[in-house]
Formats: structure tokens, sequence, C-alpha cells
RNA sequence: GGUCCGUUCGUCUAGGGGUUAGGACACGUCCCUUUCACGGAUGAAACACGGGUUCGAUUCCCGUACGGACUACCA
């Protein structure tokens, strides 16, 4: 057997279901194909997979589209994107698989079956543990135990059936996996699966298979719950005789409740108060509202760091990568095999970095909707200086406006426990002469402020410790803030002047 | 239950037959700072267990335990 799949230009698939939001395991997977395409000079393919239209949710492939740009992995092909191979969504390709599952029964390799979901429910419930496969098709209702014209007048007539893959037993299915090494599977064990649904819709494995081999991929990389249907995918490129241009298989570990055992589900964002998905989703019920990366004030690429992270590594203490990087560091035998914890400490922690290595005029052009979702009209200018005080104190975009919202409106509350503890009749009456001093005083910057403070301070034989902390508590209200005379500076004469006479009137 | 996959600090991981087993997140202490944070320094913290193979195993093999996925006319 020969395999060419290394001396072409790959071509891989990111294949999600639209049955609500796309999971960030799956945009992990997504980048992981991205990664690879882009540094193989490959083609990365968006194909949907809505082949099951009970679980078919508006809006999800919308939402696949928008997750994937936000995040930055372009699809060169695909629903949304165009290319040679389409159509690209899975439903639209219908009479194809029809034509494939038939050809396939023409083969020997998958036959009829009439047997109704009732009746092997029946089965299910009888026998322990029951599977339709070389052991048990014998006794059921399909096209090898009717015979051809007992069947053929039974489709003619239009009763329901399903086209099922002949699993012959006796043999071991080996396969290359790029992660794993070789797994084998007896196929003994394995189920004749069904292929063509009653509604005459594929199901994932022979849709899989055929758009694959249709699109012409090369390398399949998916989630490691796959691994254990990769022999009946096996049997269905053999089967149709394409062994010869079957795909590498790649099965990725996959990503771990943040606590307990178990897959990452999307109910864990709810009840850890974590966002797991990357865009908000607005679902039927509030139960099916999901909060997103997006809007929890995640930068897209501190998101892509931390998951390209979740799973591989290219070796070595390095742990800040750029997309670029990623691209060229990227190997699918650095991935791991174990499956990966889902650390939401550690993505806050590379989103901080990435703000803090941001430069203000980015993060204003980011931060000025936020602001201006809440109302709040200022300048380029004001808002840049407003952004250099709070980025090395914030964890998210949404900080800026929502912890340092004092920068934009006057302070709600003021800090009682410290209060308590620093303002007395005495301290009140210097205070107020602090302030008439300043109203005289019209400072440029911070320095000139802080010297005329201190020197202030000195002059009525106080400790900085008296006056300080209330500065800043009439300046933003709390003891958690910025830098006092820096935060002066930002506000600027007129503004710092109307916070100090609001706090000593208060 | 069956099939398959996995197991290095709490977490993500580097490493790999002979290392003081490295980094990051989180945590502790100190410095900086009369706030918070950032930054700097520093500390605690791991090769699941049992057998082999070997002069030597965390690294290779087997078993056990534990974890995970799959087991639908869902993907």
């Amino acid at each position: 057997m020969t395999n060419d799949n290394l001396m072409i230009k790959p071509r891989v698939r990111f294949a999600p279901s639209p049955t609500g939001a796309l999971h960030i395991g799956g945009v992990r997977t997504a980048l992981y194909n991205y990664l690879f395409a882009r540094q193989q000079g490959g083609t990365f393919i968006l194909r949907i997979e809505d082949t099951d239209q009970g679980r078919y949710v508006p809006g999800a492939e919308e939402y696949i589209i928008e997750a994937l740009r936000w995040v930055g992995l372009r699809p060169d092909e695909g629903v949304g994107f165009g290319g040679p191979d389409g159509p690209y969504r899975q439903s639209d390709r219908k009479e194809i698989y029809l034509k494939y599952a038939h050809e396939l029964v023409q083969r020997g390799h998958a036959y009829y079956a009439f047997d109704t979901p009732e009746e092997l429910d029946v089965c299910r419930q009888s026998q322990e543990h029951f599977t339709y496969n070389h052991l048990t098709r014998n006794g059921l209702l399909n096209s090898l135990t009717l015979g051809d014209a007992e069947s053929s007048s039974r489709i003619a007539e239009g009763k329901h059936f399903v086209i099922r893959l002949k699993v012959e037993p006796g043999r071991s299915i080996r396969i290359k996996d790029l992660i794993r090494g070789d797994v084998v599977f007896e196929s003994s064990e394995l189920d004749d699966k069904v292929l063509l649904k009653t509604d005459g819709m594929p199901t994932y494995h022979l849709a899989n298979i055929v758009d694959d081999h249709l699109m012409r991929i090369t390398h399949v990389i998916r989630g490691e719950e796959w691994l254990p249907s990769t022999a009946h995918h096996v049997l269905l490129y053999e089967g149709f005789g394409w062994q010869d241009t079957m795909p590498l298989f790649s099965h990725l570990p996959l990503i771990m409740k943040p606590v307990g055992n178990g897959k990452l589900s999307k109910r864990d964002g709810a009840k850890f108060g974590i966002p797991v998905f990357p865009l908000s989703w607005k679902g039927e019920t509030v139960e099916e509202n999901f909060d997103g990366f997006r809007e929890t004030g995640f930068l897209p690429e501190a998101v892509v760091n931390f998951l390209a992270l979740l799973g591989w590594h290219p070796g070595g203490d390095q742990d800040l990568f750029s997309m670029d990087e990623l691209i060229q560091l990227f190997s699918i035998e650095h991935i791991g095999k174990s499956g990966a914890r889902f650390d939401y400490e550690k993505a806050k922690s590379f989103n901080q970095k990435y703000i803090h290595a941001m430069d203000n005029a980015t993060l204003v052009a980011l931060v000025r909707p936020l602001a201006e979702a809440k109302g709040y009209q200022v300048s380029d200018a004001f808002l840049s200086k407003a952004v250099a005080l709070m980025k090395e104190r914030v964890t998210f975009l949404t900080d800026f406006v929502e912890m340092g919202y004092y920068l934009f409106e006057p302070v709600r509350e003021y800090d009682e426990v410290t209060l308590q503890k620093r303002w007395n009749g005495e301290i009140a009456t210097v205070f107020a002469e602090l302030t008439e001093k300043l109203a005289t005083f019209d400072f440029f910057n911070s320095v000139e402020l802080e010297e005329a403070v201190k020197a202030f301070i000195q002059e009525k034989g106080l400790k900085p410790g008296d006056i300080l902390p209330l500065l800043r508590i009439a300046f933003v209200g709390t003891m958690k803030g910025p830098a006092v005379f820096e935060t002066a500076e930002v506000f600027g004469h007129e503004e710092t002047l109307l916070r100090l006479r609001a706090f000593l009137i208060r």
C-alpha cells in the first residue's frame, strides 16, 4: 500500500455539526487543523455536518463562522467561503451519499435493513448488550436474510429501510494514528453501523468518508471521541476502493472539566461561572444561554495561545506564542495523548499578559465600543490615557469600563471601611484646605501635583498616609486603584477639583 | 459489561536509560509601592503502583490500579 499523502499539499477540514454554539474544544480542533494547513502550505476547509435534521439549530452555522473569524481562523474553502469541492454543507449533498450508499451495497459491503427502531429496542431490552453485527444480522430483517427479490419489492413498496455497513468478522484493522501510533481493532467486535438513515440522510460515518474522499482530505485531525469508530471508517475506505488515498488520522486528546471527572461540557460554563464557548449564545431559554470568551473580555490572541497549549507544546520553556509562531512551530508529533484539564485561571493569565503587551492605540480601539455601550462619550486622547493607566491591573477588556468605571463617571460609592479609619473632623478641615489650594493650582502633570501635595502635607506636619489614601478615595472611591497622582493627571485639573468637592460634600 | 485510549508538581506541560526532573498558572514569603496591580527575588510542589530488561530506570516491556472515550437510524 502506498500513501502519497506526504508528498502533496495537505488538505484538512474542520467539520462541526450546527447543533448549537461551537464548544471551545471545537475551536481547538479547528485551530490545530488551521495551524497544520498553514504551516504545510495546505488548505483548510470548513464543512458543515448537518445530517441530523432533528438536532439542527438555526443560527449555529453563522455562530461557527463568526467564532472562527473572531479567533482568526479563516477557511480557504467551505460554507461561506466557496471552493471547487462544494457544496460544503452536507444537507446539500444528500444525493451524493445516496448514490454512494447504494454503490456500497452493489459492491457487497453494505446491505438493506428493514428492522424498525422499535424492533431493535425490543432486541436491546431482551438481550443485555445487543448489537447489530455479524452474529445477529442473520436473525434480523435485512437483504441478507430476505434475499434480493424480497428486499427489492419491499423497497419498491415504499417500506422504510436503512443501509448498514457489512462488517466481515475475523480480521484485524490497523489504524496508523499520528498521535497514538498503531491502534488495532478486531472486526469481529465491530457492529454493522447504519450508513443511510430512513429519512435518506447519511449518518456521520458515511457522509464523512464520502466527503473526505471527494474533497481530497489528506489528514483527519479530530477529537478522540472518534477513535473507536475509525475502524469503521477504514472499512468504508476499503469498501469503496479508496484505501490508497485514505487520509492520515490524528486523534486529539479531549478537554476535561475544570474540576471533577469527565470531559468539558457546555453545562460546565454555568456550573463554574466561566465561559466555555468562544462567543456568547442566546438560546430558547435562560438555561440555554451561554457566556462567551469574547463577551467576557478576552482577546482572541490570548484564547488562541491558551487553546494551542491545551494538549500541545513545541518543547522548551516558551509559553507565549503569536499565531505566526504557532504556525511555524506546530507539529502533530508534539500533541499530547492524555486529556487536558480546562484551567480557567491560566486562560485569564494569558489574557492579562496579552493586554499588558498591547499598545494603547490598539487597546483604545477595542475599549471604545465597550465604553460607548455604557454610554460613555470620550475622546481618543482621554481613552488612551485611561487605558494606559489601567492596563497593568485589568484581566479582561471589560475591566476597563467595569472595574474602572470611575474613569468615565462620578464615583458611585466611597470605601466606608477606610473612611472610618482615616476620616475625622480635623482631617476634614485640612482636606478642604488642600482642595482650595489645588483649586488655584492648575497643575499639568502628576509630578507637579505630587510635589504640591507633598509640600502641603509637610507644611501641615502630616504624614503622606494621612492624605494620600483619602485622595485616592476622593478620586476613585476605592483603595484598589491606579496611582493617585497619575489618576489626577488623566482627569485633568477641572475634573480633579470636581471630584474633591464631591467627596467633601458626600 | 465490552472495545479502544491514556497516566511527570494542584493544573497545563518540558524532558527522557545516568538530570539538583525545567518552565508556566495557581499558592507562600520577601523587595518595589503608604492602595491595588505590574515587575523582581525566593519557597513549597511531580515521574500512579508492582514486576521485569539493564551496571543503572521517571524514561523500554508486562501487569495492576486509576482516569477517559466509545458502545444510537447523534455527531
